[in-house]
DNA sequence: GCGATGCGCAACCGGATAGTTGCACGTTCC
DNA sequence: GGAACGTGCAACTATCCGGTTGCGCATCGC
């Protein structure tokens, strides 16, 4: 299990599995949706598109925080999140490097076969 | 929640919430990082180098299996795993759709200021 | 000032989950 | 045949997680 492979060392891929984590939850993706056009929305507003309480849609939205995929600006009375597109841009080029490793694997096998 | 995000139908993201959740956890990224070489391994071959139990091993082999990032073959006595690529790579895929659409509110807003 | 709105905190509950241990069964190999 | 190996199944525990309810506080608008 620590053979080296297209994660970095342990601590990355624990911050790895922290944000799939966070993404692993159908109402956390459709937050994630919502917050994707852009523009920062405040709790209320993502409550009234969905059907759970809007405790549970503050939780959701502190651990997408704690993640690192949402940012939290107090603007007068409301909590407005928005997206950090960046911790996502690291996992879809972390399950690139998974992809590039199969492939490689594939390829060898294959010019081990035609040799 | 449900405006149209880079998502399809609420059944898609349901399904991407579970690959997603299947690959949120350290030991199934290990076992992801472990398989992801192209070589299909048995289940004692990947406990070997981990630090929990076999059983352990077991149920996230399990977990994996269902979210259908890992397939299972039995080979005499032993069960040998392999990674199945498609899912992962769908992933990739939604996470290159969210950038995207984050990317282009930005060039809108840009476009906005610009104008 | 006062009602309405938006939020945070805390307690609580039911179900999922990560992990363990113990045991039984098929398979391989000598 | 018998020992060693690789698995599967079941029970059990502790913890985490998603969700709710209730309450209190700050803020906005009239």
């Amino acid at each position: 299990m620590s053979r080296a492979g297209p994660d970095g060392s342990a601590a990355r891929r624990r911050q790895h599995a922290a944000v799939f984590a966070a993404l692993g939850d159908e109402t956390r993706l459709a937050l994630v949706a919502a917050l994707s056009g852009g523009a920062a929305r405040s709790i209320s507003q993502l409550t009234s598109t969905s059907r759970v309480t809007r405790q549970a849609i503050t939780k959701h939205l502190r651990v997408l925080e704690c993640a690192g995929i949402v940012r939290c600006a107090r603007a007068g009375r409301e909590s407005r999140f928005e997206l950090d597109p960046a911790p996502i841009a690291e996992l879809r080029a972390y399950l690139g490097r998974v992809s590039e490793q199969w492939d490689q694997a594939l390829a060898r096998l294959k010019a081990l076969v035609e040799s």
